[in-house]
DNA sequence: AAATAATATTAAACTAGTTTAACTTTTATT
DNA sequence: AATAAAAGTTAAACTAGTTTAATATTATTT
C-alpha cells in the first residue's frame, strides 16, 4: 500500500530526511477495512491512531439509550482515532467505522511515542496538527451555540462540500447535532427558497 | 513575581534541567491585569501564551448582536488565549476578560517558538495539554449534543465546584448554552426535588 | 444610610427543534 | 423482475428552551 500520502501530508508542516522518513515508513502499519467494518469501539482502548488513506469513517458516541452521535467524519488525509483513549490508554467513548471500504495507515501507541523521541521534529508535527483539531473543535462548539440549526447545515455544506455527497442524510443530521426528521425540513425549505 | 506555579505545572509532564528552567524563565513575561481588563480582544492578534497564577478570566465570543458566548473560564493552573489566532497570527475570534484582579505568566508567540526548538521536550510538553484540551474538548461537544440542559449544569457543578463559586450565574449560563432564565429555573427546580 | 448598578427570579407567551407515525423513494439482495 | 431493507419525506402533536417583561435581591458607590 502507498505510504506517500501520509508523507505528503506530514511534509507540508515539517522537512523529513531520507533517514527518517524511512524510520517512520518501518512504523507504519497499512490495513483496509471493509464498509461497516469497525476500526475502534467504545468501551475497547484504542491502542493506533489512524490515518485515511483512502475510505470514509464516521467517529460516534452511542449513549446509554443507544442513540448515535457523531463527532466527525474522517476522508483522505484526516485523521481517526479515540484521542482520549490513545492518549491514556483508557476504554475509549467512541466507536470509529467505516463508511466505506477505508484504507487507513495506523501509528502504534508506543512505536509513535518512541518515534517522536527519535525524530523531535515528530513531536512538532503532532502538536500543529492537534492544535489545529482543537481551534476547530472551539469554532464547531461556538457555532453550536450562536447559529441555528439551518445556518450550521448550511457552514458544513459549503466548508465540506465533497462528505455531503459520501454520507446519509440522517448522519449528516447526527454530526449536526438535529434530527433527521429537522434537516429534511431544513432542506426542503432551503429548496422552496429558490 | 511567581514562577513556581507554571515551573511546577510544567515539572509535572517533563523534566526540566536547572539549565532549561532558567532558559524558560527568562523569556516568560509577568502581568497583572485589574477586574475586566481584556488580555485579548476579538479582532486584535493574540501574541501570547498565558498561564493563569491566580485570578479568573472568560474566553467568549460576540457574536453580530453582541450576545457573548463563553467559551471557558480559566483559574489558577490553567490556559487563557485564543489558540487559533496565536498559532496563526491573524485575528482573534475570542475575548479573553478578567472576572478577578488576575496575575498571569505569558509567552510571547516567537519566543515559545525558540523555545521550543532550544527544548525539544517543551514541544512535548505542549503536545500532551493540547492534547488534553482537544478530548475535553469533544467530550464537552458530545454532553453538548447528548445530555438535557440540566444535566449538563449538574456535570459543571460535579467537575468545576471551584469555579461556579466564582463567577456569575448568567456567565454560567452562557457557558453551558442556555439563557440566563432558563439556568435560574432548572436552579428552583432542583432545590424543589430535594 | 441611601442610591445606583448589577445580578437573579418568576411567569406568561412563544418558537426551534423533537417525537411519533404513516408514507415514499432509493438501494441492495434474491 | 420481485422483494426486502435502508434512507428520506411529510405532517400533526408536543416539549425543551427562549423571549419579554416585571419584580426581587445583592453588591457597589456616594
Amino acid at each position: 500500500m502507498e505510504i506517500q500520502p501520509l508523507l505528503n501530508y506530514i511534509k507540508k508542516e515539517i522537512d523529513l530526511t531520507p533517514d527518517e522518513e524511512a524510520l517512520l515508513t518501518q512504523k507504519v502499519i497499512f490495513r483496509t477495512y471493509l464498509k461497516n467494518q469497525f476500526i475502534i469501539q467504545q468501551g475497547d482502548v484504542c491502542k493506533f491512531q489512524c490515518f485515511v488513506i483512502s475510505g470514509c469513517t464516521k467517529t460516534f458516541y452511542a449513549d446509554d439509550d443507544g442513540q448515535e452521535h457523531i463527532m466527525m467524519f474522517s476522508i483522505e488525509d484526516w485523521w481517526a482515532s479515540d484521542m482520549g483513549s490513545f492518549i491514556t490508554q483508557t476504554a475509549a467513548d467512541f466507536n470509529v467505522q467505516c463508511l466505506e471500504k477505508t484504507q487507513v495507515a495506523m501509528f502504534d501507541y508506543h512505536d509513535m511515542e518512541t518515534l517522536c523521541k527519535e525524530i523531535p521534529k515528530l513531536e512538532r508535527f503532532f502538536r500543529i496538527i492537534i492544535q489545529r483539531g482543537f481551534v476547530s473543535l472551539q469554532k464547531r462548539l461556538i457555532r453550536n451555540f450562536s447559529l441555528p440549526a439551518k445556518e450550521r447545515y448550511l457552514y458544513f455544506r459549503n466548508q465540506y462540500p465533497k462528505i455531503e455527497q459520501r454520507i446519509p442524510q440522517y448522519m449528516l443530521a447526527s454530526y449536526l447535532g438535529i434530527t433527521k426528521e429537522f434537516l429534511s425540513k431544513i432542506k426542503s425549505q432551503i429548496l422552496l427558497e429558490q
